[in-house]
RNA sequence: GGAGAGAUGGCUGAGUGGUUUAAGGCGCACGCCUGGAAAGCGUGAGUACCUAAACAGUACCGGGGGUUCGAAUCCCCCUCUCUCCUCCA
């Protein structure tokens, strides 16, 4: 959420960062403002008449105990009407405020100063590129090829079980899943000083609000009902990433400064209902309504934001560099990226059979506009409730890293030979038929 | 699913309509004392809104509503937590 307080007072910088996201959200400023005016107006009117009413009260007491009766009366009387009058601006004051917070929370956070300006996807900058697309003697197969020829995923019996986007991983197709998983949570723990958690799969409303997926992305979410009872629709839903319970782990609360820099890793499947989403329906497993993620959260001071988001980008990097697959990195233009975000770095790996990149790691701060949204603060050195930054990235997402894993390091026998760094975690060097 | 208990500040814990500005304790910070420390004594400290700013004002005792001049306290609704029973991996 934005700073009510920022868009008071530095309006012309709001709006002129907003436009550049390219949403028309800057013309919801002025409606903001002038709710947050009237509240602000009314406020100050009902505090005054409460401040009378406390102060009579308080008199009204103190003849009761001296037993001065008849004077009491006297003033009852006097302010017996000051209620309503404060009930009825009470309310307007609560109005005010309701409309008010409706449409800020529907504002996108605002880009950081260093986000190139454009207005799709064809203007992010690439920042670097690792190794480069390998040469192949032979036309590389799709993943769909190889996953059926070695038995890795059933396409066809996954619809059956579940419906399109879904996946059924068999053989060394779930062996190889749960390895990648495996060594994900042990590079970032061991090396990248990140703390494990395995969170809950499904979360409540408020942490869906927290981390900015609702209200407005509320259709790509799968709600969960409890048994017949269809009331309780809306409670719980299936978590889109990690990123949603475990940047809420530490809502409503005020850390330590000393506590910070707080660095999370957690393995969760990742359920989008993807309504609407181009290539949904298309068969392979470039877009899934189930796939597994690893993330990587981080709450740190203002001041070390950014610096720790260039190492978490490191530390996704590090995934594909190990698994000796080509990638390039590119930073989110303002027109591309996400509502929570002030800043994105995307990485995007090479796969040879689909003959094109695709999107494993986002990264992103969110600077406050997490926090603000969650209640989460930490108390400086000062002793200053402030609030901190929450960065979250993918390191990385599984189904696409399976499917250039399997892409890139293919043999000209149809076999999948395998990264050294992952064979202790598969128990196999290459995967082949039979 | 059944029965019961509970939710108060950083923690603990009192408070059943008004000099409560939420007692007391623990913990914390600072000071005195000391060669230094402990103990002891003293002082201080919640969160947010509002305001140009304030030692001004307002709100906050799980959440929402009601009664009243006045609610932590009385009434209604809701949420959550815990204990026991039942069932279950």
């Amino acid at each position: 959420m934005l700073d009510i307080k920022q868009i008071r007072e530095q309006t012309e910088y709001v709006r002129e960062r907003l436009s550049l996201r390219g949403g028309g959200d800057e013309k919801k400023l002025e409606e903001v403002m002038a709710h947050d005016e009237a509240r602000r107006k009314g406020l100050a009117e009902v505090e005054q008449f409460k401040a009378l009413r406390n102060r009579v009260s308080k008199e009204i007491g103190a003849l009761m105990g001296q037993k001065k009766v008849q004077e009491a009366e006297e003033k009852k009387k006097e302010t017996r009407d000051i209620g309503d009058k404060i009930a009825a601006l009470d309310k307007l004051v609560a109005e005010a405020e309701e409309k008010r917070d409706e449409i800020l929370i529907r504002l996108p956070n605002l880009p950081h100063s260093s986000v190139a300006i454009g207005k799709s996807a064809e203007d992010n900058p690439e920042i670097r590129v690792f190794s480069q697309k390998q040469a192949y003697t032979f036309k590389p197969r799709t993943h769909i090829e190889l996953c059926e020829s070695l038995k890795l995923i059933d396409f066809n019996r996954a619809t059956k079980i579940s419906g399109s986007g879904f996946l059924l991983y068999t053989h060394w197709g779930a062996k190889l899943e749960r390895a990648l998983i495996q060594f994900l949570l042990d590079l970032h723990t061991e090396q990248h000083q990140y703390v494990e958690v395995s969170p809950p799969f499904i979360v409540n409303r408020e942490s869906m609000t927290g981390v900015g997926q609702f209200p407005k992305f509320l259709d790509q979410a799968y709600a969960v009902q409890e048994g017949l009872d269809g009331s309780t629709v809306g409670k719980l839903y299936l978590v889109p990433t990690a990123e949603a319970p475990v940047a809420n782990i530490h809502r409503d609360e005020i850390l330590p400064e000393a506590q910070m820099p707080i660095r999370y890793c957690a393995y969760s499947p990742c359920f989008r209902a993807e309504a609407g989403a181009a290539g949904l329906g298309t068969r392979g497993m470039i877009r899934v309504h189930q796939f597994d993620k690893v993330e990587l959260i981080k709450i740190v001071t203002p001041e070390t934001g950014y610096e720790e988001l260039e190492k978490m980008v490191l530390n996704a990097e590090k995934v594909l560099q190990l698994l000796d697959l080509h990638y390039r990195v590119i930073n989110l233009c303002t027109g591309d990226m996400g509502f929570a975000s002030a800043k994105t770095y995307d990485i995007e790996v090479w796969a040879p059979g689909q003959n094109q990149y695709l999107e494993v790691s986002s990264c992103s701060n969110c600077e406050d506009f997490q926090a603000r949204r969650m209640n989460l603060k930490f108390k400086n050195s000062q002793g200053e409730n402030k609030y901190p930054h929450i960065l979250n990235g993918s390191g990385t997402a599984l189904a696409r890293l399976f499917v250039a894993l399997v892409e890139t390091h293919q043999q000209p026998d149809g076999s999948i030979k395998i990264p050294p760094i992952l064979q202790p975690y598969l128990k196999a060097d290459s995967i082949r038929a039979n």
